[in-house]
DNA sequence: GTGAAAAATTTACACTGGAAACATGAGTGC
DNA sequence: GCACTCATGTTTCCAGTGTAAATTTTTCAC
């Protein structure tokens, strides 16, 4: 006869949502540690688990890292949408998506770093592409509004929306990287809302 | 008595030019194995050479990592020139550019991942930020023969060397990265020339 | 109850980067 | 010629990583 079922000092043999819990404790320790000093068994630790229990649900690291960047493209989406009024025109709205984009990548540079890794991910896994295209859906809609003519319709990803993707997102890796110049307060000189407000005319 | 100094089939107990040819050889294993399954002791024993050895030159493997990435933006460097005419007007030369550091992404992917990691380089090396700084400089200087009125001194990055470099660098990152639809042949459909060849206006 | 499957542990293995002690050889001063 | 110095490599060892296999524990369905 072990200890009663779950009165607090116990733990219990199972779990009960470890899956959940080392998604949880990853995002946590990815900020702590940062992605290259993040191990999986550190991971484990932290849940106080074996280092081989996130086999049972995640495969791999790659998986565990997987599910972790999922989780980062759903807070992503919220962060593009956290600005948006609908009561602001598109390019209004552009502006509060892009400062979200971009507040994102600086509040949580290692996570973003692992949504955009390329191969740290598997990015096949259902979940991780689902997460990932809402969140680029959010920006490929304000883009379809801006666009001068009927929507693309020939096209599976439009220039307006390569535009504004490639500039918001080599903006937040940039800043996130330390490349960009900054004031003494450590924000960027140029706002990403700012290339946007002063836009030039190249033709 | 030794075998005699030099002719061929006895190595000679000092290599001679090991930090170059670490150097390359690391070149090459980025691109062969991918960033992540870099090693150390890889890079070594491809130049015959104890895994300890490298620390003589570098310090440890974020040393030779710097040193890599050095070449590496002397390369982008190159690139980014390659296609540069004189006699084109300045927007043509800005695509010129744009492509070449495109091209040079896609033609060596985990090396510009590396040059772009953040963590894994020494951005304090001289060496690394002076080769930064030139390959910068290119993009830097096309972006101030575009600018309205004159050079807008009080700033040490003007808005529009922000805005072409997070373009051109985002772009790069996520077609690298796969994100960018393709069309059959594995090129972008939207060309990064494209993207300034049709500028939209927003204001 | 009993048996099957899920969930977690223990153990072992190949691999990594770094530290310390030692070996080798090139170069310099005499 | 010769010893001394020091940069350059090697050997050995260590802590740490992710993964695989065998084993234990628990839950759940019948």
């Amino acid at each position: 006869m072990s200890a009663s079922p779950s009165p607090s000092g116990a733990r219990p043999y199972h779990h009960g949502n470890l899956k959940t819990a080392l998604v949880e404790a990853g995002l946590a320790l990815l900020e702590e540690r940062g992605l290259g000093d993040l191990s999986l068994r550190e991971i484990a630790a932290r849940v106080g688990v074996s280092h081989t229990a996130p086999k049972n649900h995640f495969g791999s690291l790659k998986g565990l890292l997987t599910a972790i960047a999922a989780e980062g493209f759903r807070r992503h989406a919220a962060a593009l949408e956290a600005g948006l009024k609908p009561a602001d025109g598109p390019i209004e709205r552009l502006q509060a998506a892009a400062e979200g984009y971009v507040r994102f990548a600086r509040e949580n540079p290692a996570l973003f770093r692992l949504m955009f890794s390329g191969d740290l991910c598997d990015f096949n896994d259902p979940d991780l592409t689902a997460a990932a295209s809402a969140s680029y859906g959010i920006l490929a809609r304000l883009a379809g509004q801006l666009e001068a003519g009927p929507a693309d319709a020939g096209h599976r990803q439009t220039r307006m929306e390569t535009l504004l993707w490639s500039l918001v997102h080599g903006y937040a890796t940039l800043a996130n990287e330390g490349q960009l110049a900054t004031g003494p307060d450590g924000t960027q000189i140029q706002g990403i809302a700012d290339l946007f407000r002063h836009w030039p005319r190249f033709v």
